[in-house]
DNA sequence: TATTGTTATACTCTATAACTATA
DNA sequence: TATAGTTATAGAGTATAACAATA
């Protein structure tokens, strides 16, 4: 075991790049995992918990997830099929539609957003309070800075 | 803008769980379009970036990977198309079949490296040395728990 | 004309199940 | 029987292009 992984050294030697690479990766596991345990693959718990915040139109939710209007119609009727969402019209404007959580789809969203949070606390039960700490503040300065140099 | 990001509240108050959500986020957006800017999908470039360390059979490629021995035929079966790996016959063992990169492959997967590596090197450009070398320590303590309690 | 959303089509990635060939 | 790999089939997610309805 341990075969596969890439850039690899030794324990407590890693490149930033790989470090990074293999934290997302962990994050990503992580996310993939706990959707699975409550029935939701993992672009739709994204979905569900955009949702959360309210009702949000089709442009403007394939603009937030960065992908094709058309790919995000597919999206939005796999999960109407499995009655978490549903489109309702938007007054004002009659191309739009609005999308919205049901009933089951908010228990979902809300079920699967606190088991998430609460595992990925976990990933950083190593650090000690202080390094926690830093460790957050850190990922706020990248995260603000946003990749834009 | 910014109309969707879960859990934003204000700059530099973010949850440990939104932090690690929204920096993997990063991580894969920047995997990405550099494997794009590479006429490679992800995946592959990730295939490409295992295959630098050897030649490797298939099931292990599949156990490394994480799924199932047919979806990765199918993913080499791609790669192949594209020229960028070969299947060989494993000495002593008829049944096996190494996977190693073709020419094209190798400078494909050196290329990409390179460039993911700079491009992932820069996304800690916001944090001064120290904070910088203290992020790595927390990574490297992080990804070596695993995720295991 | 521009925007909102959909349909049609195709490709990648993945899983499950059944199969072949070898060990 | 067990293992290595493949084929067949299905579904999710994505892109592009063409379209309808409305602004």
């Amino acid at each position: 075991m341990d075969t596969i992984r890439a850039g690899h050294q030794e324990a407590g030697e890693l490149t930033a790049a790989d470090g990074l690479i293999q934290l997302s990766r962990l994050v990503q596991e992580l996310h993939a995992r706990t959707s699975e345990r409550h029935d939701l693959t993992p672009v739709q718990a994204k979905l569900l918990c955009v949702l959360v915040l309210g009702p949000r139109g089709m442009a403007e939710l394939a603009q937030g997830f960065g992908v094709e209007r058309a790919a995000l119609t597919g999206l939005v009727d796999r999960a109407e099929r499995r009655g978490l969402v549903k489109r309702s019209p938007v007054p004002g404007d009659r191309r739009a539609r609005h999308v919205m959580l049901t009933d089951a789809g908010r228990q979902a969203a809300t079920a699967f957003h606190a088991d998430a949070t609460v595992e990925l606390e976990h990933l950083l039960d190593p650090l000690a309070p202080r390094d926690r700490e830093r460790f957050c503040n850190a990922m706020d300065e990248i995260i603000n800075a946003g990749g834009h140099p």
